[in-house]
DNA sequence: ACGTTTGGCCCAAACGTTTGGCTAACCGCG
DNA sequence: CGCGGTTAGCCAAACGTTTGGGCCAAACGT
């Protein structure tokens, strides 16, 4: 019962039905503006298009690519989809991809260097124009090897090694949020930096300890701790903060979720953030806004930031030079930071 | 400087190097155990093989996908991988394809009808082999179209049509949470039940409101309330259930995600969750248990479902029948709906 | 000694496009 | 009438695999 799989019309097809010759057909249907004009006559052109899609035509993208030796296929490396941070930037380069006729591949590393190297070899291995890289890891020898192999590449989300990236100003990012604490008045912080080898936490980082040394109070070693990007590692994070000294009066976590884990490990202690202490996040996942004590971050233009590292990728691939930019952050304080805020909503939820 | 773009090596090339013919090596490199055993002489085979890893030879997957008619390709629809949800689905997915050597391809619908289709046929062009719809309506109309077609494909997360899906036992999973509020003596309860297309809202709505109509406490009309997916939607939902007549004691959101937004609504109406009034969530998102009041919520085994629904496409592909699977759900009992884990939580707190 | 198997390999035709070259008809023009 | 220039299209060779048949020589059976 029902049509099963009619074979996919082709060009022959096309051009039997019309007794054309099959190339003809290929100009008419494919041939770009520039230099299609002299393909055939109008109504010859009128026939054949009509025909193809009557008949529905779809061109064949392995015949295509193997006589052309470009796929239009782009590889994408992140660490995992499921953080929303990558999925977000991940949305923004399928997005612009599609734009421009491209397909998107996407893969998850888990940050793992091997698995970086073994996907890379299978995104390789399908033949892409491409690849976008969200991993990067700071030690960029293996992004150098694939350079060398004359891969065209571009990275998101982190920096690495001078290759062209397009990311947030993350040291901009986390200067301001120095700016925003020194206005409150905060004089002993403390940071949970992320993982040491993702220049976005080390970048943060390095923004927010600047400026507080500018300002003359330069943050202590052990007021800094590596942590992992999700919630556990805000948590795990937090508690070694707590374990090794007195109380700092504001903690800048470098990341939504990872700060997610450390307020619930000061509440864990008994603290009320906002009001005990401040919190202050990066990136401004849609949850920061939803949470009890609204989270003061640092909007992070995510999907823009896709959308433009495929953008730059297109540039590559047309043999320009790729270029790296630098987008810029957005503080959003909310309560978690701002006593003021924060007396309003307790006065609001009457608690 | 560097080495540029050396062509990648072919079958030929290692034929010509041997003194061989193409075919042979092709049947060397690629034929099945089965039947290549009378491909050429082991020591021939041992040439064949030392030489393509020492060229590092690439199978030309285009001219492979040509020749054969089959990509190794399939593609992924969701609605949007920004939902922690589906992207644990499709790393389910793409773990389980790698397996099986198989590519995978992912792209966002938005739960836009148009958006489906256009998407469908663009995935459809690329030659995939099968495809997974992670966002099924369950009007199935297009997917019928699409059955008709003869393109094999499986649902995950959300089912439809009696097409084979793999998802989770939503039903089931709402009638555990059912269980688990009449056993804290809830009596008058609400649902945020989720976009009415989708069968996980539905079915967690259905399970949850059977076991209340069983238990002699049929629950009223305005009681349930339609909204997105998301902590806006679980928001907007909540708002419209405060406005719409007098508190119940228990709010079942069919989403984690949801939920958030349902205790930011809560909290703003100056309710303390946990104490107040109950809040249970769905899919223990890594966040609940993170939240500064832990949600309960049913764990949903996302990452399987996603690694069997690629497993049933593998079985689809070879010809058999697909098969839905219903994977069990587990209730994970937190603060948010148990006053007595409440008291000791907010103890150790000192809050 | 003579058919038959079988091991080891080669041949060639696909798969569906793209693209540089070619041809043949036609036009206008001097 | 011959010539250059279009116009409208055909031809054929790729791209890198896979796969059903061959073919030849050596081994085997009787």
């Amino acid at each position: 019962m029902g049509a099963k799989k009619a074979r996919p019309v082709t060009l022959q097809m096309i051009a039997d039905q019309l007794g054309l010759h099959v190339s003809t057909v290929s100009r008419v249907l494919h041939a770009k503006p520039g230099e299609g004009l002299r393909a055939a006559s109008s109504p010859t052109v009128e026939r054949v298009r009509r025909l193809a899609d009557e008949l529905g035509y779809q061109r064949n993208p392995h015949a295509m690519s193997l006589r052309t030796q470009r796929s239009n296929l782009i590889g994408v490396l992140v660490p995992r989809l499921s953080d929303v941070v990558l999925a977000t930037i991940y949305e923004g380069i399928e997005e612009a991809a599609a734009e421009h006729g491209l397909s998107t591949f996407v893969t998850n590393t888990r940050d793992v260097p091997e698995v970086q190297r073994a996907r890379t070899e299978m995104v390789l291995g399908r033949r892409v124009d491409g690849m976008i890289f969200g991993d990067a890891h700071s030690d960029s020898g293996f992004l150098d090897e694939v350079a060398a192999r004359g891969v065209p590449f571009v990275l998101v989300n982190r920096r690495a090694g001078g290759h062209p990236a397009v990311v947030c100003d993350d040291y901009l990012g986390g200067r301001m949020v120095a700016e925003h604490l020194l206005e409150q008045g905060h004089r002993d912080v403390a940071v949970v930096a992320g993982e040491p080898y993702a220049s976005t936490g080390v970048d943060r980082t390095g923004g927010f300890a600047d400026r507080f040394r500018e300002a003359g109070l330069p943050i202590p070693e052990h007021r800094i701790v590596h942590s992992r990007f999700d919630a556990q590692g805000g948590r795990a994070g937090t508690e070694r903060l707590l374990a090794s000294g007195p109380l700092p009066s504001a903690v800048f976590v470098v990341n939504d979720f990872g700060a997610i884990g450390t307020i619930g490990a000061l509440r864990d202690h008994g603290l009320r953030v906002g009001a005990d202490i401040a919190v202050v996040g990066f990136n401004d996942t849609p949850l920061a806004a939803e949470l009890p004590v609204p989270l003061t971050t640092v909007r992070s233009p995510m999907r823009e930031m896709g959308r433009r590292g495929l953008r730059q990728l297109v540039r590559v691939l047309a043999g320009e030079q790729g270029e790296s930019e630098l987008l810029r952050p957005e503080l959003i304080v909310r309560a978690s930071s701002d006593p003021a805020r924060y007396e309003r909503l307790m006065a609001k939820v009457g608690g």
